[in-house]
RNA sequence: GGCUGCGUAGCAAAAUGGUUAUGCAGCGGCCUGCAAAGCCGUAUAUACCGGUUCGAUUCCGGUCGCAGCCUCCA
């Protein structure tokens, strides 16, 4: 029985689709002015992982998520590197493509673009109009009118009355009330523009994802996600709109993934403290920093650290080490297991304990290698299909141990979507290390420890470890 | 000021009204020429103060500390 932590209930709920074995769930994506950080791969990683279970409860699900492609972040860059708006937003969205592909974030359904989304839009806010929620405000814009809407503030637990209006920034005095929040926006001279009926253009950033939500999935879906600091007012202003556009309810269950933080600090673009993925990937293979998001729920806080990162590699080694030299056969999962994985997984999605099913299941597989090999294969299966369900340990394990550092590189630009950056391994050649293991070989048969110990150290000491089997043969990795 | 949420062993991170989380690091042992990996065993915990209870880390109240939102932000 799948239970997920409602944001607009503050409590765990028992998860029932609106519709018998379907689910709709539309996840806030990028605004595409710069490259993904670490805080973007978190939302696409938890919520890729949140699609996978879902497919694998055998749901049909149709996922959403949306790109902001059109907003003042995006004009303002776009002028600063004197690019056309929709050139810079085109590289960044390939880019985006890349680094999800780098993070085995399979691609959503649909993946909408406000500017591919404009009549959406103005038909929305016409509707907005119509009913009163809405106006046209002194300069032109229209605004959306936050008194008029009755439960606003039902999301975030906020009243309009204990909002610190002005406390950070100037209020606009087009509007009639501080909180109210632009739905379609006059352009300026020389500002990229859509006509619409109040004239020429563009949608303001939270109209977008009440039309592209809605007409995506209808007026009423099962799922809405998003990262913490959407809650307000992104959302909250989402539910304003749509629920006052269409007079139904907008969302059933609202998710949100806890923040990235540094030294116990939100990672963020204003702070300047964040690292892009691409940036981490120079550094750490990407399976790593999948494994480094899944490893705490996706509610807590998550705090990024070479420290953190080198001890998702570790864990993932032995996990990889387990799966090593075993011929994994395309056996169903040990019910027990799959029993221990699902009940976690059924718990708001609590990857930190699935993954520690699989570490026991990495355990059992290491007791059986010697003493039955069947049961350790089946295990083994076990271990790489509910692997597989987090989106890891699908590499081949000597591949991967052999893998240690790398370099992934990213091609930006034009690259398709479907290809995986390739990787470039740091340190000696694969043909260097086997050299100096039949040297060392040959040492050990002279019972020259001295000799063995040398090479063996030395080779340490460019990453490689070697590890000596009880038949004679010497087998390495990359530390 | 208002509203969220959090405080678990050396580190990271789950869970639970009474019973092993898990990973890394540590200690002891097995294995090994010695290692590495692996296996077995083992230590260290629930911010503080009250309350409810036969029993609380878990529920309730308070204190302290931390983070986030109340501009844009995943």
């Amino acid at each position: 029985m799948l239970k997920i932590y409602n944001t607009l209930t503050r409590q765990k709920e028992v998860f029932k689709p609106r519709s018998e074995g379907k689910v709709g769930m539309y996840v806030c994506g990028m605004t595409v002015y710069d490259y993904c950080h670490i805080g973007h791969a978190r939302v696409m990683v938890v919520f890729d992982t949140v699609a996978r279970y879902f497919r694998h409860l055998g749901y049909d699900l149709t996922y959403v998520r949306n790109i902001t492609d059109i907003d003042d972040k995006i004009i303002q860059r776009a002028n600063e590197n004197g690019e056309d708006f929709n050139h810079l937003t085109a590289r960044f969205i390939d880019a985006m493509h890349e680094d999800e592909r780098s993070l085995a974030v399979l691609p959503p359904d649909i993946e909408p673009r406000a500017t591919q989304s404009i009549a959406s839009i103005i038909a929305m806010i016409e509707t907005l109009l119509a009913k009163g929620h809405a106006y046209i405000g002194s300069n032109g814009d229209v605004f959306y009118a936050v008194e008029k809407f009755n439960d606003y503030g039902k999301l975030s637990g906020k009243k309009l009355e204990d909002l610190q209006a002005g406390e950070r920034v100037d209020v606009d005095a087009a509007k009639q009330n501080p909180f109210d929040f632009v739905l379609w926006k006059m352009a300026k001279a020389n500002e990229p523009s859509w006509p619409s009926p109040w004239g020429e253009g563009r949608p303001g950033w939270h109209i977008e994802c009440s039309a592209m939500s809605t007409c995506c999935l209808g007026n009423h879906f099962d799922i809405h996600g998003g990262g913490m600091d959407l809650q307000f007012p992104h959302h909250e202003n989402e539910i304003a709109q749509s629920e006052g556009a269409t007079g139904e309810k907008f969302v059933n269950l609202w998710m949100h993934n806890g923040f990235v933080r540094v030294n116990e600090e939100k990672m963020s673009k204003s702070l300047g403290n964040f690292f892009t993925v691409r940036e981490v990937l120079k550094q750490y293979r990407p399976e790593i920093i999948r494994f480094f998001i899944l490893s705490s729920h996706y509610r807590s806080p998550l705090n990024y650290s070479d420290e953190q990162l080198n001890e998702a590699a570790t864990a993932l080694n032995r996990l990889y080490t387990a799966l090593r030299g075993v011929t994994v056969p395309d056996s169903p999962i040990l019910p027990d297991y799959q029993g221990r994985f699902e009940q976690a997984m059924d718990d708001d999605f609590n990857t930190a304990v699935a993954v520690s099913v699989l570490f026991d299941l990495a355990r059992e597989v290491n007791k059986n290698k010697s003493s039955d090999l069947k049961r350790a294969e089946q295990l083994a299966a076990s271990l790489r299909r509910l692997g597989g369900l987090l989106g890891i340990l699908q590499n081949d394990p000597e591949v991967w141990l052999k893998g240690g550092d790398v370099e992934v590189r990213l091609q930006s630009g034009h690259m398709e979507y479907e290809a995986y950056p390739p990787t470039v391994v740091i340190g000696p050649s694969e043909e260097a290390i086997n050299h100096c293991i039949q040297a060392r070989l040959d040492a050990k048969k002279a019972k020259n420890w001295a000799m063995a110990d040398q090479i063996r150290d030395q080779l340490k000491e460019q990453g490689i470890i070697l590890e000596d089997a009880p038949n004679g043969t010497t087998s390495w990795r990359r530390a």
